[in-house]
DNA sequence: CTTGACCTTCCAGCGACTGGAAACCCTATC
DNA sequence: GATAGGGTTTCCAGTCGCTGGAAGGTCAAG
């Protein structure tokens, strides 16, 4: 199948499919006499496999790993689950980290009238920090 | 006072002050006889004003429009509490969504043993999700 | 025979920096 | 006066993960 028909059965993008053959992610699929890419039900797996692991946020190099590990036979579960919980801690400690400035962004914003007057206490504090 | 000494009354590294004046969000300075940038007190409030917007998540192009508003004497309360509600909203989508994902690879991790076994439910997921 | 939808390659840009190279400037020390 | 070190200057390239666009080749339908 073409890369258009590997793009929709998959939800990966035909730009996206040669920018992950070009950086080495995927390998570069046979090409048809008119010099097309061509995909089979293997790759679109593949490729599917990808979008589910971006989707949960792992970096391309990671998903790399994974996808090294989930062809790898004698893989244990004790290193896919490293990634796993790797990447949670990223996730818990960006989360916390905007929680902490849409408070701060919250608590300027309640103190300010938001009508008006030119007065603003979002402005102030940014001007000079009273904590 | 050089960009060194600016830089590290306000907290913007040299770099980032140079790239800031090249995008102009902040104007070039006058230049001593050597060529060296030449700043003072005030461009270092301007920097710090800058930081800490940065560090509340607003982007460069909002960034520039509350420094805007900052020197503009005439200005609402509201056009800039619009931008701080708009910058809430955006952390709450960031917020909910990093929490969404980081509660699907947490269900995934739970159910994997992390020992020496091959099989395992993270990869199972990203093979063919069952949700 | 033309239209339109594919496909190919390559190059550029996004945001917000950051690193490095090559050169210049200033001060202090030997 | 040479040298070492710390600034500073410019410019170019790279980061991450794509995405847009240009210029051209290919193919099926009308």
């Amino acid at each position: 199948m073409t890369i258009g028909e590997a793009a929709s059965l998959s939800g990966v993008p035909p730009k996206t499919i040669r920018y992950y053959e070009e950086i080495g992610l995927i390998a570069a699929p046979e090409r048809l006499e008119n010099r097309y890419r061509a995909y089979d039900e293997s790759d679109v797996r593949t490729l599917r496999f990808i979008q589910r692991a971006r989707s949960l946020g792992f970096p391309l190099k990671e998903v790399g790993e994974l996808l090294a590990l989930y062809r790898d036979r004698s893989r244990t579960s004790r290193e896919v689950k490293r990634l796993a919980l790797a990447r949670i801690a990223d996730l818990d400690r960006k989360i916390a980290e905007l929680t902490t400035i849409r408070n701060a962004i919250g608590d300027l914003a309640g103190h300010c009238h938001g009508d008006n007057r030119p007065d603003c206490p979002i402005l102030d504090e940014l001007e000079a920090p009273t904590h």
